[in-house]
DNA sequence: GATGAATGAGCGTTCATTCAT
DNA sequence: GATGAATGAACGCTCATTCAT
């Protein structure tokens, strides 16, 4: 039979990277870096681990493609914007991104908050390359930077604390990110009520 | 020398097992239980990895005792009474835990906070079996039952809100728990600000 | 475009194993079999690595068949009618035939020597087929009767020691080959000196 | 029952490396150094593979120390005090030389001189640290300088070429390591008579 | 014919566990 | 009791070989 067309091979490449890169965070989310075996990725992606190096350098390059991958995928970039336009106070929108955020929720545009505590507890694994961790820090610094404006309105609207806004938003994301490596399925029950009361960490 | 008697013997064995168990903790605490190597606790003991398995059946059986062991010497019980006899207000008392159970303190008597972490970490670890992971759960019950009458203490000096206790001191806890399992060190700069921000989660 | 006919197809069939036959030698010779991997070979061959499958049955199986054709195709039969032609004393002609061995040179029909090592290093390689290995016995024959009539003249010159002529030669190869496996880049410095004083191992 | 004491375990440890660098040197000559696999030497040694990891960090150290060992073990040095020391003629001594080289013979003293080649053939193998390396470096230095002062000898007596003697131990010490790296079972039969033939390559 | 995706045996190495001393 | 030698399962990774397209 004729080989497939370089187009049709690239576009079946693309689809198995994918399927790893996405089996690839849910192990590493669930187990953490040192404890995800590539095997264990290999077999959620229903395939032999050979493969997985058929697609990937290494373990570390599978960690470090899948989530650069996953941040794109999540595009929280597009969230913020279309948080920012609705037309809310600045305590609706937190909450609303509270919510988003706290969720159990496993489709791969939740899974990202997840990471961030994945890539946080890599700070200490030798191992992982720099680039790889620098990852972390990055989406820290853009969470801040998207929130900044946001917790500036609140605070003009008299609703947020006028402590140091980096210190607020610090707080508040470090007290989410926790809640969320932690896991959040405690917070289902009265999952209302709970963020309601995790927003008074930064109200007045 | 003469021989020792059955109960010098019974003590000495006593004594090599909390010696172990002590060194156990220290190791799980510092590295999560999948990547303490049984080699690391015997060193930290002092004494050869052999002999570990002598007092202990396996790493799983070392986890286990050592944490039963640890939640006795904290002796959190201790700790509760002579905070409940202190004159100080409801408030004041959960900002006196709070600043207790987030300020990294590497003394046996803190490590408990940690070893929850340590605990609710192998939730998702097959190997190691319910009965420790049980120990997570009762120490959840056990800080629910200190905390109730200090929380219902402070309902009636109205500084607290009035939801159902169980709610907000559940609330509370998990928060605290999920910081200590992410690491504190983070809360040190600004201490004093970020525990008084995380007691309005509770607060009227 | 016309279907080719059996016999175009059949041609182009036989130039596709050569080319792969070709670029196995080269990679065999600059590796040795062991390290050889079948990818480099494709590579060398610009060729997908299937596709050698389609052409030879094992890895085993491209050796085998190059080291056929290799040797057909240096034709060294026609090197020693040709040498045997020339108007020179038999010493000359073997210092010719010394030089030539153990002259660095890539091109195919330089190879041939270095093959011999390939093959003699394949004697404690135990999966590669016997058949294989009777490669190098024969080509030692070969090269024995071929220098045989050379070094006979070389005794009637007067030239030659008057041993056994194939306890001379067998020496003589012996030495050549060895150092060839051995690698003769550090003949090369004082080139002729180091032939002249090899060639005393078999003069008067 | 009472552990060994110090001084017995010390002396089962060395024995057990000396049984497991013994095995590795054998295998490494017949193998090389990439293809030996760890296992082999293992099994040479009749231990677990897991064992060796006890005794040596990695296959590297296992090459690297055992190579130092084996020449330690082959001392050459009291080999050459005691050549010559003896009263022989230059040429003597270098045949006396040539055949302990040449006799295969597979007590430890005879393997150090294939050592040489599992060392030169590492200098094209990136993995191998530069210090192993240099092990043969400086093996090649000690017997051109050991043989130095004979071949001086030799030129004194007038029975061994006035060339440069850098020159002339270099071209027959790469000869000899080439025939053992080749192997020297063919030069058995007549094995006087060959050695005998080899010293031309420095006779006058 | 031709491609490269896919598999799985095997290698170097680590570590929980057992056992002789 | 105490030591550390010894074992073997398991992991990250490679590569000869097979197979769908």
């Amino acid at each position: 039979m004729a080989p497939l067309t370089e187009e049709q091979l690239d576009k079946k490449r693309e689809n198995r990277r994918n399927q790893i890169m996405q089996s690839a965070i849910k192990i590493f989310v669930e187990n953490g870096y040192r404890f995800t075996k590539m095997g264990m990725i290999a077999k959620e992606a229903n395939i032999s681990h050979g493969l997985v190096y058929h697609y990937f350098q290494s373990k570390e390059d599978v960690l470090h493609e899948s989530l650069k991958w996953a941040f794109d995928q999540v595009n929280m970039t597009d969230y913020f914007i279309t948080l920012k336009k609705r037309e809310l106070s600045a305590l609706e929108k937190i909450k609303e991104f509270t919510l988003f955020a706290l969720l159990p929720n496993f489709e791969m545009n939740h899974y990202v908050f997840r990471l961030i505590q994945v890539l946080s507890s890599l700070e200490s694994v030798e191992e992982v390359p720099k680039e790889t961790k620098e990852l972390y820090e990055n989406q820290g610094k853009f969470y801040m930077e998207e929130l900044f404006p946001i917790f500036i309105q609140g605070q003009e609207e008299g609703t947020i604390i006028n402590d140091d806004p980096e210190k607020v938003i610090g707080l508040y994301l470090k007290v989410l990110s926790s809640l969320i490596a932690d896991g959040t399925e405690d917070l289902i029950e009265n999952f209302d009520w709970n963020v309601d009361r995790l927003l008074h960490i930064i109200q007045k």
